[in-house]
DNA sequence: TATTGTTATACTCTATAACTATA
DNA sequence: TATAGTTATAGAGTATAACAATA
C-alpha cells in the first residue's frame, strides 16, 4: 500500500498548471476569442507576420489544430492572409486593427481575474511567478 | 496603434500555463488515465473519501464534469462508490488498490517528461518552480 | 422546496490520417 | 517526390439546462 507518498515537484507543478488553466478558461465566457485563439494572437503580435506552419510550431500545436484556430480568427476579422512572396502554398498571417484591439482588450478585460489574484499576492510572490513564467515557457519549448 | 505593448505578468503567466498544459496533455498518449482523471485521482488520494460534489468542488469543475470523469475511473476499476452514512443521495468515493497503483505509476512513468525537463534546470530554478507551484495552487483555489 | 447527482446536449481543443496543391 | 496546408474524423474536457431521487 503506497500510503501518502510525498508528492514530487513534477506532480505538484502538473496539478497547479492543470488547475490554473481550468480557472483561466472559465473566465472567458464573454470574451471575443477563446483562450487558445488568444494565445495564437499574442504570438502573432509578438513575432510579426508568420505562415500558418510557423505559427503552429511556435504554439507547439499540430498544423490541423492551427488551421481550425485560424478559421475562427479570420472569420472574426482579427487577422488576414497575405500572399507569400516566393511560395504559392504558403501565406503570411497578419493581425488586423481589430486583432490588435482584441489583444489590447485582453489586457484590460480578460485577464482581470488573474490580475486580481496577482494583486492579492505580495511583491515577493509576484517576483517568484515572474521568474517561474520564464522558466515554464522555456521548458514548454516556447 | 498599440504597437508592442510590454506583456504584463498576467499575460506572460497565462501563456506559460497554457503552453505547459498543452505539453503535459500531449505526454499522456498511452497513459492509463487522462490528465483530468489523474488530477481527480490525486485529490481523492490526498483528501480521503469524498462525495462526488466535494470532489467536484475541490477540482473546481462543475458536477456534470465530475460525473463523466468518475464514470471512466469507476469503469476502469480505479475507485469505488460506498454508501453515504446519512444521505441516500450521496456516495463516498474511495480509491481501489488499482487506483493507488495508478497514482504510484504516474510518478514513475507519466511524469517522466516533466521530470526530465526539471532535471535540466539548475537547483535555483527548481526552487522557484517549487514556490510557484504552491502560489499558483493557492491562486487557483485548490 | 432544496439539494445531490445524472442525463442530454453542445462547444472548445487537440490529435492522427488522408487529401490537395505547389515546389 | 517532398512539403504546406486543409479536410475528415475522433476523443478529451468542459459547460449549461433539464431531470430524478432524496432530504
Amino acid at each position: 500500500m503506497p500510503e501518502m507518498l510525498a508528492p514530487t515537484l513534477a506532480s505538484r507543478l502538473r496539478l497547479a498548471v492543470v488547475r490554473l488553466n481550468r480557472r483561466l478558461r472559465a473566465q472567458r465566457v464573454h470574451a471575443p476569442v477563446t483562450l487558445s485563439q488568444a494565445s495564437a494572437l499574442s504570438t502573432l503580435h509578438g513575432r510579426g507576420p508568420l505562415t500558418p506552419g510557423e505559427l503552429a510550431a511556435a504554439e507547439r500545436v499540430q498544423p490541423p489544430t492551427m488551421t481550425r484556430l485560424l478559421a475562427g480568427l479570420e472569420e472574426a476579422g482579427l487577422l488576414t492572409r497575405g500572399p507569400h512572396p516566393s511560395d504559392g502554398r504558403q501565406c503570411l498571417l497578419e493581425l488586423t486593427d481589430a486583432g490588435r484591439a482584441v489583444i489590447a482588450a485582453e489586457v484590460g478585460a480578460r485577464e482581470r481575474w488573474l490580475e486580481r489574484r496577482l494583486a492579492e499576492l505580495d511583491a515577493g510572490e509576484r517576483a517568484v511567478l515572474d521568474r517561474a513564467a520564464a522558466i515554464i515557457d522555456r521548458m514548454a519549448g516556447a
